[in-house]
DNA sequence: AATGTTTGTCAACAACTGTTCACTGAAACT
DNA sequence: AGTTTCAGTGAACAGTTGTTGACAAACATT
């Protein structure tokens, strides 16, 4: 029993860090497998990046099988059940790791504090940034946010809201627009969030190595920031009800 | 040979027609099946239904099956091949139908000519209409758009580009925005399809019959599109270089 | 050192998949 | 009339799927 919790723990701890650098870096740099919470985690990992790697090739999450993953990943089929009941808790898992990334996201963004100029420019820099190191997981994301099984697809909408929230507080802490009501703030960081995965799905969708459409696509999306904040700079509240 | 002309030609004017009420009404009311093409044409589209109703169901495209579909639409599965090589080619003739309906949706908008005031209002209206009447084909849009197999995702990209570039001429035609270049035009038609898309998915996806979150999301959907027109009216064009 | 726990493996299963081929009967053509 | 065309059928195929249970060896616990 106590064991069972120290694995809990060692779990969440590994997880939670999300990426840090390469896995095993630090103590030992000798390729041996350690603990076997280590290992285990490692094949779960292993799985996952299977289904990613299998969906880099163009299949959408909802079409792979348990036994095309395994094969991926380099084990026996029924090593499966050792780390997911079916396909829906692994997508689950995925969905956590692409909300990681997401909150990442916004606290790397949140770094650049000053709202002084460009600051759209900036936060697509870092945001292409993101999207390139990260991209399986933007591409997860934004395919199977209306697309996969009604599960994913609740829960990937559930970190989605998630994250606009999390971003209209920003807004609001650091003064962004303040004749904005909190309900409006939200309204626009959902619109810039849509349009963020939106661009996101074009961008991933590309031909690789075709830096004229790369740029024409993103220069596209900085457009469409700068008027959905061009819009809510000159928005007007309705003056039935002011904010109590 | 001849009959085989005769046999294209039907089709294509059957086809066509996209769905005028109900499909044999007018002359005969008798239920009885007439010509062979035209009993053709009956099974086709009941593959095709068969495919919507699984979807409808939770499933996503991709995932369908051969058999699947054939079991749902009352056929045996050899059938299918007398109608479509594969399931990417019934997925293609989905995307024809659904690219129909937009464009079908792009009509009825134009009709409402006057840009009187609410005009946006009016225009969501219509869309609600239609998403509920055709809602199938816009889940099948907006679903796939990001999520399935290669070869329809860029379908879906082609007929949604056309959809974005014929709405960008209407606007044009109606002066509606005079001040922006074709380019900032395309854009915002763009950023609006976008915005309408995901609406589709997020009304689509309710629980049914609950009228007040059904509200809540329409009312969100006319708030960003208020907003993103907002931008586009202060929208001013870089100085650099105005349009030839 | 002895005992319990657990990750990964192997073999096997029933069910289902996409695809093939030869065939039927009715509609379409001559 | 006789002949051709063809949508739909039925049986069969090799391959794949998800899932089960028993087992081995490495590890953790006492």
């Amino acid at each position: 029993m106590r064991y069972t919790q120290y694995t809990r723990f060692i779990k969440e701890v590994i997880v939670d860090k999300g990426g840090g650098k390469s896995s095993a870096s630090g103590r030992s740099s000798a390729p041996e497998l350690a603990t076997r919470d280590e290992r285990k985690l490692r094949t779960r990992s292993s799985l996952l990046d299977a289904a990613l790697t299998l969906m880099q090739q163009g299949r959408s999450f909802t079409s792979l099988g348990l036994r095309e993953i395994t094969r991926e990943a380099g084990v026996v089929p029924t090593s499966f059940y050792r780390h997911f009941r079916d396909m829906d808790e692994l997508g689950l898992a995925l969905v956590d790791d692409g909300g990681a990334t997401l909150r990442q996201l916004l606290r790397e963004a949140r770094k650049e504090s000053a709202p002084v100029s460009d600051i759209i420019r900036r936060s697509v820099t870092i945001y292409k940034e993101f999207l390139l190191e990260r991209h399986m997981h933007f591409m997860f994301i934004a395919g199977e946010r209306s697309g996969g099984s009604p599960v994913i697809r609740s829960a990937i909408r559930n970190q989605v809201n998630l994250f606009v929230l999390e971003m209209s507080q920003d807004l609001r802490r650091f003064n962004f627009l303040p004749h904005l009501s909190t309900a409006t703030l939200q309204m626009l960081c959902g619109l810039v969030v849509n349009t963020m995965l939106n661009a996101a799905s074009d961008i991933l969708d590309m031909p690789p190595d075709e830096p004229k459409l790369e740029q024409e696509l993103l220069d596209n999306f900085v457009k469409q920031l700068r008027l959905i904040f061009l819009g809510a700079i000159s928005w007007k509240e309705p003056v039935a009800k002011p904010a109590a």
